[in-house]
DNA sequence: CCGACTGACGAACGCTCGTTAGCAAGGTAG
DNA sequence: CTACCTTGCTAACGAGCGTTCGTCAGTCGG
């Protein structure tokens, strides 16, 4: 379904096929790297070594782009948190689980994540709107996890609300500074944060 | 100095006196709320109730406005963190108080904090490179005191600079969040996050 | 009462933006 | 071979941007 993404890198002069996905990829590295107001369509169309309005062609308007790689994104963080939540786990175990998906996907998925934490303000409606919604819904089920941990006594945490936005957005931070050309791999960063996340949360070792 | 600031809220019809500081202080919003390339002059003159090219009595140009939050902000940062930081002090002191203050930070200052870290790319030189090294010698700075912490076992960490980069990012999302008129003042929640970071870097208690 | 200064203003600038229309080249199906 | 469909192109658009200039009303010290 997806083309092959070519990471952070930019694609230049090649002139390979152009489709939907390959503009998509070009635009997320420039979102990323530029923002998305501060990214002229002239400039995506001369990274994939096109005319601008060449691109027409292939997607229906830069607003479009913006909301594909939101919706996927935020589609993707609700996937991997319910693959990876079981309810019968004790709590410890669904955090960590929890944490580490998610600082795991801010590692592997750099350029999406700071684009849908930068300007999802340009969002309109209705996109706006679902993409709150699922924000909210990602939050709220972590909240859960920690609320039922206090309950439980593995946690112990004056608020929960509190702890579930610091962990949230630690992982999310990932994405800000994270190399796959650094001295740890995403997943012992992912390891590592989790650890954090528990830690954080007060569990009871 | 400061003009009084009018915090979150939006200055209109008043017209009084116009000067250098209210410019800032509304450019100061309406960046945090639409971001830099997100917003134009014109929005910074109607929430002034003026026409945009007075404006230029007061600021040399838009960069300039950027540039000014920005210096101010990262230098206030460091001030703060050398404020507190009593070099004599055990680790966990060292640490609690400079988590504490950067969250404070980030609660009282979220407009400041949001521009600061979302805008900061749109920086031209030299006004980058100032900020990326003031930005690195706090980050330097903390992670010193986490280190120095391992090796006296006063904490346990893999790997102090992930530690640091959790921390300073946790305290940092505050302004993500934060309301004045929420449920905890910016103490408490300063507070609670000093412990967040005291146990994220296992505090031995 | 007058001179100089301050500051807001209308008008206009050059530029870049996102987007549309129409055409031409190339591959493909019949 | 021909008709068609895809797709990149040039040209052009209307709008909005940041910024500059000259003007003119208001204020204030003398």
């Amino acid at each position: 379904m997806r083309t092959e993404p070519s990471d952070l890198a930019t694609r230049r002069v090649s002139r390979a096929a152009l489709t939907p996905d390959v503009v998509l990829d070009a635009a997320l590295t420039l979102f990323a790297r530029r923002g998305y107001h501060g990214t002229a369509l002239s400039e995506i169309a001369e990274a994939l070594a096109v005319r601008t309005p060449s691109l027409y062609n292939h997607m229906g308007s830069k607003h479009d782009l913006l909301r594909t790689i939101v919706d996927r994104t935020t589609a993707a963080v609700l996937d991997d948190f319910h693959a990876v939540l079981d309810p019968d786990d004790p709590p410890a175990t669904q955090l960590r689980r929890a944490a580490r998906v998610y600082a795991y996907r801010h590692a592997t998925h750099r350029r999406e994540a700071l684009v849908v934490n930068r300007d999802t303000g340009s969002l309109e409606e209705p996109a706006f709107g679902e993409m709150q919604a699922r924000r909210r819904e990602h939050e709220h089920a972590l909240r859960a996890v920690i609320t039922r941990g206090v309950e439980t006594g593995d946690f112990a945490v004056e608020s929960p609300a509190l702890a579930s936005f610091a962990i949230r957005e630690m992982c999310v931070s990932v994405a800000r500074w994270f190399s796959p050309d650094g001295a740890l791999t995403a997943e012992q960063v992912a390891d590592q944060y989790s650890g954090f996340a528990l830690r954080l949360a007060g569990s009871s070792p």
